[in-house]
DNA sequence: TCCAGATGGTTACAGTTGAAACGAACGGCC
DNA sequence: GGCCGTTCGTTTCAACTGTAACCATCTGGA
């Protein structure tokens, strides 16, 4: 059973997800949804809850939580929406953005320290890899 | 960052648990705790529980709590180890063999769906991906 | 033999999570 | 303009999870 693959993906994840997290926590007292808010806001400023939730893949409640803790530690400003008053628009704080800048290159060292374990061809073909397994597995869960 | 690996990694890994997990619950009432230690037990019985935890790469705790839903459920007999009084040896019942002969075949049947989204070079691939990727990721984590 | 520490397994507690309910605001339709 | 269904975001509640404390039992060494 520990050949299984779905069980030696969900394996691989805890722990890469483990390295990560404590990385972030340790350094910044930052949580994966909270840096994950951070990550993609410090792409696409001035976007409201509902357009974090989607480009994260977490749902609402988990980037409530997020924003009020990072409202809390003012990494983040909330401005209402004019245009539509259920709406509050988000983007990082000064102090945010001088995190986002310090946590970046982290993750982004992370990533390159674990596919050094591949080779270029193989880095490759894990990207392809991913997308089809990634594409097909939607495709049964729709089903 | 949506193609940061160890994102889209977390990202295939929670599509595919949640497809599992439905398959599981649905039908059987099964935790994914639940099916990793009938899964263990159905290979190796009389097993006491510190082994389906090493076996599972789950923590004792979540066995104890596994293992009481399933006596609960008389999905799983124990019997004190004569040996070793603190140790309870651990089977599946016949009600629980049952289930295990019919769920067994619907875990390999998504796999190998989800597989099939690869041909075989790509499947032996993948299989070598995630051994190398697995093992770099713990040496990551130690360090 | 007896004690100190290790081990098997359960329980208690606190923090986290998701589903559902909710108030507020919007938009379209009559 | 006034209603009805929808959307935004938060709160609530119950279930789940991990850590630590715990009890019972075992083991090795003095």
């Amino acid at each position: 059973m520990n050949r299984f693959t779905p069980y030696r993906l969900s394996v691989l994840t805890n722990v890469i997800s483990f390295s990560i997290a404590q990385t972030y926590a340790r350094e910044f007292g930052l949580t994966i949804p909270e840096w994950r808010v951070m990550a993609v806001l410090a792409r696409y400023p001035e976007l409201p809850a509902t357009a974090v939730a989607e480009r994260t893949a977490m749902d609402k409640v988990a980037v409530s939580r997020a924003v009020a803790s990072l409202l809390a530690a003012k990494r983040l400003m909330r401005t209402s929406d004019a245009d539509d008053k259920r709406r509050a628009l988000l983007r990082l704080s000064t102090a945010g953005e001088a995190i986002y800048r310090r946590v970046a290159p982290l993750a982004l060292a992370y990533e390159h320290a674990l596919l050094a374990a591949l080779d270029a061809q193989e880095q490759r073909t894990l990207d392809v890899l991913l997308d089809k397994l990634t594409s097909r597995a939607h495709a049964l869960a729709d089903a």
